[in-house]
Parts: C-alpha cells; structure tokens; sequence
RNA sequence: GCGGGCGUGGCGGAACCGGUAGACGCAACGGACUUAAAAUCCGUUGAGGGAAACCUCGUGGGGGUUCGAGUCCCUCCGCCCGCACCA
C-alpha cells in the first residue's frame, strides 16, 4: 500500500473498532448513480403543481472548475433540492456559454481548433461539476456553439429585424490595427491593444445594432414599479444609473450677423439640464466629433490639429481624469436667445461627448465645475445666476468653487425670483414657444453594438448586395453554418471569416447577383441573453415554444455573480421585450428574483524571492508559513478573489477527492452569508468533513428507527423538550433558506445536533422523529450524506423526493418565557413567566426578585416598562 | 467628483420591529482515551478587577434621542463596490 493511500484510509478510520466510518469515497457516487439510474431529476411541464425554475448564471467552459462555481451552483442547488421537497416542480438546467475570444486565442497559442478545445472542456467541466452532485436536469443541457442552438438565434435575428429591433448604422469602434480586429472597450488599456500593444485607432465602420435604447423608458421604470421587486437593490441601482436618465432642454442658438458654417448650417443645437441657467451663458462647446467642428476642420489645418490631439489623449479612467479641459475658437459666435446683443462664442472642447445629447452644451461657469474650469482658462465670463439662499445678490460672487446648490434666480430677467425647478420649467416653456427647441429626454444608454469581426460567433444572418442592400438570409436558408477552417488560419490576424470566398461569397437571395455574406459574428452577450427560455422551452423546430416558455418563465430564481449585474441582466430583459414582441413568448422580466453571491477568496503566498505559491505547497504551522518542500519561510500575503496569477487557487476536484462533495457544499455555504465573499480555508473544509462524519455516527446507531416507529401520531409519553427543538429547527431551516440565509441555516442545524447529542434519554419515538427532520433538513446542503443516512433509518424512498418535513404550530409556542430584568438598563436578573402573563403580574414577579431588590435597595421606583415577550426595565432613582 | 454599502472577540459571523451583544463554526487552551500521536469525546475562551459572590468596561471615534441603542439621528475616521468630462 502507498503511503498517499494509507494516509487516506486512515483518515476513515477509528482505531478502536477498526470500522469504516463514513466514507464518501465509496458512498457519494453510489448515490449519484442511483440518482441517474432513477432519473431522478428529469423535469417536464405538469400543470397539476406550482413550478419552479431555478437557475444559475451558465458556465463558460474554460476548462476547469473553481470555486466560484461550486459555490454558485452549491446555492442553486439547495434551492432546487428545497423547492423539490416543497413540492414544485422544478426546473434545474445546466448548459454552456460557449462562444467567445478564449477558443481563438487558444487556437493561436495551441493549434486546436476552437470547436475542439470548447467541446473537450464541456467535457472535463462536466465531468467535474457532476461531482459535486447537483439536482440538475441534463437531459436539457445545451452550448451556445452547438449549431442547434445559435440556428435558432439566427431566426430570432430575423424575427427581431422584421420588427424593427434592429439597424446597421456606422459607427466608431476600438480598432487594432495588429491584430486587424474591434476592441470592447474593457480591451483597450492607457490606449493601447491589450493583446497586440498596438495603439488603438478609432475607425468608422457599419456594424449591426440592437436597439436598446428604444426600450431604455420601459427597463427603467420597471427598476422601480415592482416589476423587479425580487432584485437586490444596488443591482437596479446599477441599471438605473447605466440606462442614466435626464430630462432637460434641446435647444438651438443661431449663429449671429447671418454667418454661415462651412457645412452650411446656421445654428447649433446644445442639450442642456439647466436651462435656468441660460442667462449665464458664457460660451458655446462641441465635440471634436461634431458636424460644425469637422466642418471647419476640412478648410482650417488649427482646428483638424486640434481635433487630433483631442482623440490622442486616451480614453482610459486615468486619461481622463487628468485631462485638462482644452478647447479651440471657431470663427463663429451665437446670439442669445433672452439678451439682445449679447453673443456667445463657439469652442471646439476636449470634454464634449458627441456620443450624448447633441454633442454640444452651452457653458454656464458660475454653476457647473467644468464650465468654470474651462471659462477661467479662457477668460470668460463668469455670472451667477442663481443666488444661495440667505446670500446678498449684491456681494455674492463665485470663487474657485461653482454653485450648484438650490437658490432663486437673478440676474435672469424673466426668470428673476423662481426656484431652479420653477426656472427650469419656465426657460423650457418660454424656447419652445419661440420655436428655438424643445423639452428633451437622454438616456445614458446607447443602443447594443453586436457586431464581431472574430470567427467562434453566431455568424449573423445578412447577405451584402450592391443591388439590394443589406438582405436577411431567408429562413429556409438557416443555418447560417461557421465553415470548417484549418486551426492554422488562427496565427493570422484579422476574422478568418473574411478569406473564405466559398463561404462568403453566395448569390444574393432577391436578385441573385453575386453578393457577399455578413462576415461579423454575434456578440456572446446574445447567446446567454435567451438561454434560460431555451432551456425552459427550447423545441428542434423553433427557438422556444411558447406554451412552454409561458409555463416556466420567469425564472423564478436567478443566481450569479455582481460582475453581471449591468451588461448580461440588462441585455437578457432587452431580449425578453424583443421576444414578446414577436410572440416567442409573453414575459417581459426574466428574472422574477435575483441572488448575486459573493467570490470565494483564499490568502495568498509569496516566497523569499517574491514568487507566488500555490496552497499545496504551503505548509502553515503556528500561524507561520512554510514551502512544503524546503522549508523556506513564506509570506502570507491578503486574502483576495482567487486568480490564476496570485495561485491562491484550490482545484474542486483535489477537495473532493480529500473531504467528499457533501463537506465542500457544506463549508463553502456555511461560513459568509451568501453575499459576501467567503474565505476558502482548509480548517474550515476539515471542520465541513468532521460535521458530515458526526451526522452519520449520530444516525448510523439508530438504523431501521423509521420502520420500527410510527410517525404519523405521537405517543402520550413523547418527550416535550426534544420535540420542541426539532419542530423550532424545523421552522428555522425553512425560514432561513427560503430567505437565502444559508450560514444561519446551517448553524441551527449544528444547536439542533447538539440539542440531538445531549437527549440521551430521550424516548425512541421523539428520537426517530429529530433524526428524520435531521435527514431532511441535511439534504438540500449535503444531499449524498442524506440519502445514506434516510436508507440506513430506513426511510422510504429517495430523500430527495422525500417532503420536506413541517413544523407543528402547537411546538412552536414556548411554555413559559426568560425576562431579562433591567435595573436602569443593566441586567440583573431574570424571571421566568408564563408568554401570555399579564404586565402587572410580570411587574410583580420582577420586583420580587431578590437580586432586583438589592439593586434597588434605598431608591425609589419611578418606572416600570413591560415589554411582553421581551423585557422588564425598572426605573429607580 | 457622484451614487451605494460596510465597520461587532484571535478569525468567519449571529442579534426579528430599538429590548439578555457575541448564537453557530474555526482557531487556541485544558482534560479524558492512548505507550505516543492522529482521530474522537468533555470543558474553557470579549477585556479589566476580585479569593469568591460579583462589579466595571465593551459593537470604528465623538455627540444626541430613549426607561433601554450594535440597531435610530448628527458628525468625524476607515474600508469596499458601482459609475464617471453625461451637459
């Protein structure tokens, strides 16, 4: 025998009786392979009970699991496992996230092609995740790559462009120029390309938008009318600042003394939410972006020099933050719309978005901080116009600092006297009367470029032809198929799409002249915006059925990482109006309730020369840490999330292998609340294994006791007090996990086997009947431990499809209650009354006590409070 | 800069609606069993004082409301997250 599986085995053993004790090795796949062999978890529409669609965030199959999954999944599944035992039918799926830049950039480095590398680590994920034995039905899994998945996609596009949801429009993207492909903006680190280092350019180019922002009124207003009740709140706040609401004024200013712009134009349109403000008025400022600004750049080589250094400086945080406000005259000025011969001049400026409102603003520096910023630098002018309350118009003035405070108007002719509220609403009225705008509403939220120029994508399903246009590939045409490619194509940059002419090039489906196919591919936030209802309703002949699709959805359970709380979750509720609107299905909200769990964390090592250690190779001794093979000592560095380049990593599969699934379910969702973070320690997951071995060294002694009593009545002589316990526990359990506090759960189960351990003498029937809640209880966290346990008691069936045990109201009530008895609010004794004691008699109970007397001794009462159920607090001076 | 959250023993964390602060777990310490260790079981464990009974202090700091504050209000400090030149 080797010593690593001598060292096993004795982990399993008691020395003194030489017995096995539990040993999830041997047990812990038995019961997974029953489960399957029954097909236990297989889910079908059954109108008959309430449904209950519990889901969790899909993977992306990187090829391993870590913790963070199990954690996800470990939620989930005590959900399902619950909801089950309640009574639902419950839908649990699982399925892959599949498309995306890792399998190309694999095939770059490896030579595999994506397709091979994604299906081999479905596969090895697979495999692992089916270890920690999940309650999921498999027979529904999916990945996004597979052709009958993204076919169906395919038609939703078609579907969605029919109705409108869709427009190629022109627009700038992050463009390497090395690697030849657009950059999310997340890829572009201080300007440059994050794989290639190549600076980015900003390249103009057609891509295919979802449009959003058509929706942005409605996603909002269900952040807030109960709609998403079911949501954490930082996460609709989140929404709500990212779709970014404001209400204000669209307005034009016409260019004074009749001038006309080189493009021809004679006004400039602003976007302002302040048009209180307007009387302060210094200056005028578009984007470099803008129409004017261009126009003047084509005939004046200042304004185009200008113009470049302005996209020079970076877009990152940093840039930005430094940036210092820039600007450049044109050679136009703007007449006032309220001052007669009061003109305002034109800038070209650095900090003017083109991308929001009319990409161009009216400086008003007396009352914003850039506005002031930029009029100092300039030497402009400077007029408050709204005056702080209790402050003198006549010696008010503005320094360093703009005021952006509520006050009255001044110095705003008609507006003079009105709040900035009443102002607002006046100087909106008062320009849309004389014609020069309108009252405007911006969103923040700028419609969904789903275009890829990359080959391991949905391609999407649109035909160029110089006669037609733009046509949709018809649908007897679909699949749109990604072509087979030789792995090699991958060391070259650019979409390998684009050098296929015997996929790209077909005739056009209207005229059947020589056309081009659309060589982008999907976004993969579409693949993962529809799978829940696929999963729920998915059909070979149609992407979802909607009968079905009516049945399961909303999911009623949503679990996942914060990290999505924007882009995903918003594009999924986008989806699902889109879907309605073209009669897949009728829900609008996804995601009746939300759960964003917590990272799971780990200390980090470093070695004397500054190298980071994984775990394994750290041997921690007295708080002191070591290198497992020579002894060097190592610094133990903050806990953080884990990550592959800190190596605080632990593998899923060696902990299984070492404690068993039930210990890591168990430690990985006892120890934080289910929001926070949790730190991964090795204590806690021996601690996890020392419970799943005391649980089943509590039951094993007791096996057969669900055949030998009968629960269906109690006997007059069951013991009272281990009643109680069990029932309160009961309650508590339940309470805690419909609620997602799983750390409180599991530690009322610990006071219940410690109540369980202690009643000795407790008679068999009572006994039988805290075990049997045990079991069931236990099952949700530790689902193998449970079923070995309910067939050694002898209980009928699988736990699994047992019901969840209820607790009996009569239990529940406490026969008498402890008062704390508070002498001037400190504790000083306590009495022991009946719950439904009246005030008077507690008083009296109270003030007899002694230890209450002597506190009182020589004062005088002047108060007694009665909380009943809760407290006595006696007032003496 | 704007918005949100959090701060409780050596550690993770409990504490319903303002009512016994520190449940439960981890770690540590003591004991039993053992030739010994591991495992297991029993016990102790917020700080200070006291022989003990007990007493005092204690939820980031300061102040307030209240019979009573971890919880509510004001203020300061620290940490975390989101957004960010959004007009």
């Amino acid at each position: 025998m080797t010593m690593a599986a001598l060292k096993t085995r004795r982990f399993f053993l008691t020395k003194e009786t030489g017995m096995a004790r539990y040993n999830p090795k041997e047990i812990e796949p038995k019961w997974r392979k029953r489960w399957d062999d029954d097909k236990a978890f297989l889910t079908s529409v059954d109108r008959s009970r309430p449904k209950y669609y519990v889901l969790e965030m899909f993977p992306y199959p990187s090829g391993r699991i870590h913790l963070g999954h199990v954690r996800n999944y470990a939620m989930g599944d005590v959900i399902a496992r619950f909801k089950r035992a309640r009574g639902f039918n419950v839908l649990h799926p699982m399925g892959w996230d599949a498309f995306g830049l890792p399998a190309e950039n694999a095939a770059m480095q490896t030579g595999a092609h994506p397709r091979d590398w994604t299906y081999a680590n479905i596969e090895a994920m697979k495999r692992e995740l089916k270890q920690i034995g999940l309650a999921i039905d498999w027979s529904k899994e999916f990945a996004t790559c597979d052709v009958r998945y993204y076919r169906w996609q395919q038609k939703l596009f078609l579907d969605f462009w029919k109705a409108g949801f869709v427009e190629r429009r022109e627009s700038y993207v992050n463009w390497d120029p090395v690697d030849m492909t657009v950059l999310a903006n997340e890829q572009v680190i201080d300007g440059k390309g994050w794989r290639s280092g190549a600076a980015v350019e900003r390249k103009k180019l057609s891509q295919w938008f979802l449009k959003i922002t058509d929706k942005a009124e409605d996603l909002l207003a269900a952040l807030d009318d109960g709609r998403l009740a079911g949501w954490p709140d930082n996460v609709r706040l989140m929404q709500r600042n990212w779709i970014g609401k404001s209400k204000g004024l669209q307005m034009k200013f016409r260019f004074a003394g009749g001038m006309i712009s080189p493009d021809g134009g004679r006004e400039v349109e602003i976007y302002t939410t302040r048009p209180d403000t307007l009387f302060g008025a210094a200056f005028i400022a578009v984007a470099p972006d803008h129409p004017l600004a261009q126009a003047y750049a084509a005939r004046d080589k200042a304004v185009a020099a200008f113009i470049v250094e302005c996209q020079k400086s970076g877009t990152s945080q940093e840039a930005i933050d430094k940036a210092e406000k820039k600007g450049h005259r044109l050679p136009i000025v703007v007449v006032h719309p309220f001052v007669a011969g009061r003109t305002l001049p034109v800038y070209v400026a650095n900090f003017i978005l083109m991308g929001y409102g009319a990409g161009a603003i009216f400086g008003c520096p007396a009352h914003d901080r850039r506005d002031l910023d930029f009029a100092r630098k300039y030497g402009l002018d400077v007029i408050p116009v709204v005056l702080p309350p209790g402050e003198d118009p006549a010696s008010f003035s503005i320094g360093d600092e703009p005021y952006v405070g509520p006050g009255s108007l001044y110095n705003s002719g008609f507006l003079d006297g009105l709040s900035v509220d009443d102002a607002i609403e006046s100087a909106i009225r008062k320009i849309e009367g004389i014609g020069a705008g309108r009252a405007s509403t911006q969103f923040r939220l700028r419609d969904w470029g789903v275009s890829r120029q990359r080959y391991w994508g949905c391609p999407i399903p649109a035909i160029h032809c110089e006669n037609c246009g733009v046509v949709p590939v018809p649908e007897s045409d679909l699949p749109v198929e990604l072509p087979e490619v030789d792995a090699s194509v991958f060391k070259t940059p650019g979409n390998p799409l684009d050098g296929l002419p015997a996929w790209r090039d077909v005739p056009c489906p209207d005229c059947a002249a020589p056309a081009r196919r659309e060589t982008d591919t999907f976004d993969t936030f579409v693949d993962s915006s529809w799978y829940f209802a696929r999963f729920a309703a998915g059909r070979e002949d149609r992407p979802v059925d909607k009968a079905d699709a009516d049945y399961w959805l909303p999911v009623d359970q949503y679990i996942g990482g914060v990290e999505h709380a924007i882009l995903h979750l918003l594009y999924a509720r986008y989806f699902a109006r889109a879907m309605k609107a073209t009669e897949h299905m009728s829900v609008e909200e996804p995601f009746a309730n939300l759960f964003t769990q917590g990272m799971v964390t780990h200390a980090t090592y470093k070695d004397a020369k500054g190298r980071w250690l994984l775990p394994e190779d750290v041997v921690i001794d007295g708080g002191k840490a070591r290198r497992a093979d020579n002894g060097e000592p190592v610094v133990i560095g903050p806990i953080e999330k884990m990550s592959k380049s800190k190596k605080n990593v632990v593998s899923p599969e060696e902990i299984v292998e070492k404690y068993g699934a039930d210990a890591i379910r168990w430690f990985i969702l006892s120890d934080s609340p289910p929001e926070r973070d949790v730190e991964w320690t090795d204590a806690g997951a021996a601690g996890a294994w020392k419970l799943v071995a005391r649980i089943w060294d509590t039951v094993e002694p007791f096996a057969g006791a669900l055949k030998a009593h009968d629960l269906s009545m109690p006997p007059a002589a069951a013991e009272a007090g281990l009643r109680r316990a069990t029932h309160q526990t009961i309650a508590a359990v339940t309470d805690d996990i419909e609620e997602f506090r799983f750390n409180k759960a599991i530690a009322r189960i610990y006071e219940f086997l410690n109540v369980l351990k202690k009643a000795d003498a407790a008679d068999a029937w009572s006994r039988t009947e805290a075990l049997s809640a045990l079991v069931r209880l236990i099952a949700p966290f530790c689902p193998h431990l449970a079923e070995e346990c309910w067939a050694a008691l002898g209980g009928e069936g699988l736990v699994c499809n047992a019901v969840w045990p209820s607790a009996e109201a009569a239990l529940l009530v406490r026969e008498t209650v402890t008062l704390p008895v508070q002498v001037n609010g400190k504790r000083r004794a306590e009495i022991a009354v009946s719950p439904s004691a009246d005030a008077s008699t507690v008083e009296a109970l109270a003030l007899a006590e002694a230890e209450v007397r002597r506190h009182i001794g020589g004062l005088t009462v002047r108060k007694v409070v009665v909380v009943p159920g809760r407290i006595v607090n006696i007032v003496a001076t």
